[in-house]
DNA sequence: CTAGGCAATGCAAACGGTTGCATTACTTAG
DNA sequence: CTAAGTAATGCAACCGTTTGCATTGCCTAG
């Protein structure tokens, strides 16, 4: 159908060697010869056929992008949306295709990257520490497959490569920034138990109370789901006692509109009795009201360095590997935003 | 390195075609032979190349998505996200690896869909109808080269293949929903002047009010940027003129929320004097106050519908084109769910 | 003047599968 | 008993590039 590299060479009179070497830049060829050739290449409308390419020298300029995804819900999702486009953006920028595939999705006995990375279909893969399975990172180990995770692989003992969000950090963060604005008695409301970003915010939370001589509580620390249900109804107990706390760090948007209802419910002023903190800095933190005040945490970011890191590896084989942690900020709305006699009061 | 197919078939005492036959499920081969081939293949941990296959058969098992996305603004990628999901899920039941690529970010002369294209790097395409370019339609037209467009491509004239929202039917329902509910002054703010889908919403609107004998005013219609503050200026306007509409409905979120909040401040109470309805049932339509009534555009199965009708073209190149539109749906909230006192007193 | 070096190009094998066309050994109908 | 059919497998070409190793002609240092 389409023209081959013989056709153009033929077409050229010269032979495939030459052209191959104009097409990628190799080797020495004179002036004219390059010229006569991209003529001819362009006339025949010719496109070196990738796969051919990839096949003969060994790579295949793509990489794979492992979701852990399991039912479509969007702005949980925020953090996969924004990391794929900054996968995307390094990637392309390199010149490498992006391949996603779903990890949860494996049918069959190999799973869906096992069968992109023994299949020679990508030259390198970033899979979630959500999906990781020691012996499939074993096997890429031992033939020294390129890949980098994302998230912290705490559970990993071999030295690899990993791109995450610094939730301890943040977790501190979010408390020194609270005790400036004068609050005093933060509670933490976590969208699960066992995923290590949430430990990691409550270490960073538990941490920084510690360093500020706050005394850290059990009772303040209350894991949920990720809903608003869940954050209404635990922020509404919490309000009801007899001494409550006065502000609140969440894991998520949800759990923040359910702490916001639920001092709404219990007439409870915000920001002014009560402060409201959210990580993961999503566009709708600024509908609610008041404004959230969040955590940001740049995922795009996260994409991106993890895409350079392999990009990296897969020209260098032999380099060493790279953890890389991604400082959080704050972005201050109304939720916090109080004057501050109270504290100037203490 | 690895181990190749000639490897197996040395080791088995068969020719490579044997092998080959086994693992593709062609031809008629003996049970012992498949069974000792099998074992050798688990034994030497034998994984078929693919790109030596793709090279082979000249199919690479892949499709490709091109994705329109600018800046990462979560939310209102929520469209992008799911239809990602969607079109992952359908390529992986079928076995294809699914390739995104940014075709807002084409550097060099070939577009990034060009190179995958002409590149043979993949065996289809799936593109937005916002990043359509007649030039390439009529290339791949040509080349007979499997695509299908995300949203009707009004301005091709040949007959593609295309997958939508139903938009015209999804401004007409938002119109007989509020309607339904005694609302009889009905407001539309457009995200947008161009794009095809608030073209369609309006056309629904019009005729929906047209059936129902309302009149259709042009001044009821707004197009505004897709931001809160737009939504809040535009509706706090239309809201303070001697003869305010009594509904309105949004192209998107923001404007909803921007509409909200230009109720709020103006003291019509929603949604007793004044109806909301937003399009895109995001999850997030739930979290403000009151929850806000959407038209749910099930971008899931859009990903899921144009991945399957590409994978039928695939896999039938003399397959007749489709043009596909997904219904819409109301999910009502409480921004609409007023008693209908006032309908009954008409 | 000559040998060594370099610029420019060609030859042909290799990458790892797939597949049309044999080939071989049975089986069975006539 | 023979010819035709069929089940099971092998042979070798082919898919379109890349690249190590020639080869050729020319230049330049000694």
């Amino acid at each position: 159908m389409s023209a081959t590299i013989r056709d153009v060479a033929k077409a050229a009179g010269v032979s495939s060697s030459t052209v191959s070497r104009i097409i990628n830049n190799k080797g020495v060829i004179s002036a004219e010869t390059r010229d006569r050739v991209l003529k001819i290449m362009k006339k025949l409308d010719y496109v070196p056929n990738d796969t051919a390419r990839s096949f003969a020298n060994g790579s295949t300029s793509a990489i794979a992008l492992v979701i852990d995804v399991v039912e479509a819900r969007s702005f949980s999702n925020n953090f996969f949306n924004n990391s794929v486009f900054g996968i995307e953006t390094i990637a392309h920028e390199n010149n490498f295709n992006l391949i996603i595939t779903n990890g949860r999705m494996q049918k069959g006995s190999m799973t869906s990257a096992g069968k992109l990375v023994f299949g020679k279909k990508v030259d390198g893969i970033i899979l979630p520490n959500s999906l990781i399975d020691h012996t499939f990172i074993e096997k890429l180990n031992r033939i020294q497959f390129p890949y980098v995770i994302l998230g912290d692989p705490k559970t990993l003992d071999a030295d690899n490569s990993w791109v995450d969000i610094n939730n301890v950090q943040g977790g501190a963060l979010a408390v020194h920034h609270l005790v400036e604005k004068g609050y005093r008695d933060i509670a933490f409301l976590s969208s699960g138990r066992t995923e290590i970003f949430n430990q990691d915010r409550i270490t960073g939370y538990s941490r920084a109370l510690n360093e500020l001589g706050l005394p850290v509580l059990k009772e303040r620390i209350c894991h949920c789901n990720s809903d608003v249900e869940s954050g209404l109804d635990v922020m509404s107990r919490m309000l009801q006692t007899e001494q409550p706390p006065d502000a609140v760090i969440c894991s998520d948007f949800y759990l923040a509109v359910g702490a916001l209802r639920a001092a709404r419910q219990n007439a409870t002023p915000v920001p002014d009795a009560f402060g409201i903190i959210s990580f993961d800095n999503t566009p709708v933190a600024e509908l609610s009201e008041p404004a959230i005040t969040t955590v940001d945490i740049d995922t795009f970011g996260l994409g991106e360095q993890a895409a350079s890191i392999l990009i990296r590896k897969i020209e260098d084989k032999d380099m060493s590997s790279r953890q890389i942690l991604i400082s959080t900020k704050i972005v201050e709305r109304e939720s916090t935003k109080r004057n501050q006699r109270r504290q100037d009061s203490e």
